[in-house]
DNA sequence: GCTTGTGAATCTCTTCACAGCG
DNA sequence: CGCTGTGAAGAGATTCACAAGC
């Protein structure tokens, strides 16, 4: 639901302004700063239950820690990196430092050469490992960077090993049961459909 | 739309079957191999205009055809590349090879030490000459791989000297004029909600 | 005057369901 | 039959617009 993510794009602005005066943003800020309309802020916020002052707006502390509750899980949710070609190991130092709920613990290569290494503070497994190491650090989310041609098995490798929501980047179908949360990242399809709106663009405008 | 994202994924899995037999595929076929619904394909396909036969279904090379007629540009797009961090070299490899339409033909870093390099048949630029490259190259589209806090100004840069789309990958909001398509790929979001939806995930299911 | 909270209207996208055809 | 093409219905998400409160 498109909800989520806005909940998440409110929650990043309100960590840069807070500490700073005023303590309570108006919903037409909110929605100014994070692109989206004021009644589309008070309606997700009505929502996740979060109730403003009238002419006062929300509070920016308490709206921080509304949308924690919401979102987080409570202790963070240990992560997965599955494939550590170019664009896996981009994006490790992604959730190295910054994240505070979401952090990459394990991350697994068909390459054995890479097993063992500790990169940008996470570990390296063997591919032959994963079950193992998913059902031990109690994994249920992963991001998935292996290519295409071997995307469906390692999902559904993740999957009967306890992970219940994969970020994907390969260029590839993945069906799993409905109770996993799959979401294709797919660079390719975004920039042909940017490349379509652009064309139709005026030169000018 | 959607539906343009949906038209790029049916061409990769005709692609990916064409010149075997049969020469044709039922829209149950192609919605059961690219996750949708035979009714979507449908209306998809009657909304670009391809008609397919009774009983026979839609003819494959004339389908990708269309769609090729439909999304691209009949002489492919140059792309900019805007950031050559971790996620910048590794999105490089990805264009290189593979896509026919779509060519990363410049990279830009404000590190003038990557200038004149050339990577993965790439060329790298200087920031300050970007404007003079997306001009003399007539680009139109670009990927922004640049921090968040440069995003801003690399979006607007890029945008008066032509730009026309942009496929942001920094976590920030970029406001143009709406001449410009943006569409952000926001790694840190998209886990965010794929864990949220994963915790609400039955353990066996 | 300014806000928030929210029912109702609207817009957008998807699915249904069936006529028409081979 | 089993298929496509499509009007109509349905589902979801967004926006409008206004009552209520400061």
């Amino acid at each position: 639901m498109k909800r989520i993510e806005r909940l998440s794009v409110y929650r990043r602005f309100l960590r840069e302004i807070a500490g700073q005066e005023p303590s309570s943003v108006y919903s037409h800020e909110l929605a100014e700063k994070t692109g989206t309309t004021p009644a589309q802020v008070r309606r997700d916020l009505m929502e996740i239950g979060f109730a403003g002052h009238t002419k006062k707006g929300y509070g920016i502390s308490e709206l921080i820690a509304a949308i924690g509750d919401y979102l987080d899980s409570p202790d963070g949710d240990p992560v997965a990196l599955v494939g550590l070609g170019n664009l896996g190991r981009a994006l490790l130092p992604f959730f190295a430092d910054h994240h505070p709920k979401l952090k990459i613990v394990a991350a697994f290569d068909s390459d054995p050469r890479k097993a063992g290494r500790v990169i940008c503070g996470c570990r390296c497994y063997p591919a032959a490992e994963l079950e193992e190491v998913i059902r031990r650090e109690k994994i249920r989310v992963a991001i998935l960077t292996v290519p295409a041609a071997a995307a469906r098995k390692a999902a559904e490798r993740l999957t009967a090993a306890g992970v219940r929501g994969i970020l994907n980047f390969a260029p590839a179908l993945i069906r799993l049961p409905k109770a996993v949360t799959v979401e294709t990242m797919d660079i390719t399809i975004a920039l042909e459909k940017i490349a379509f709106f652009a064309r139709r663009s005026p030169d000018e405008g």
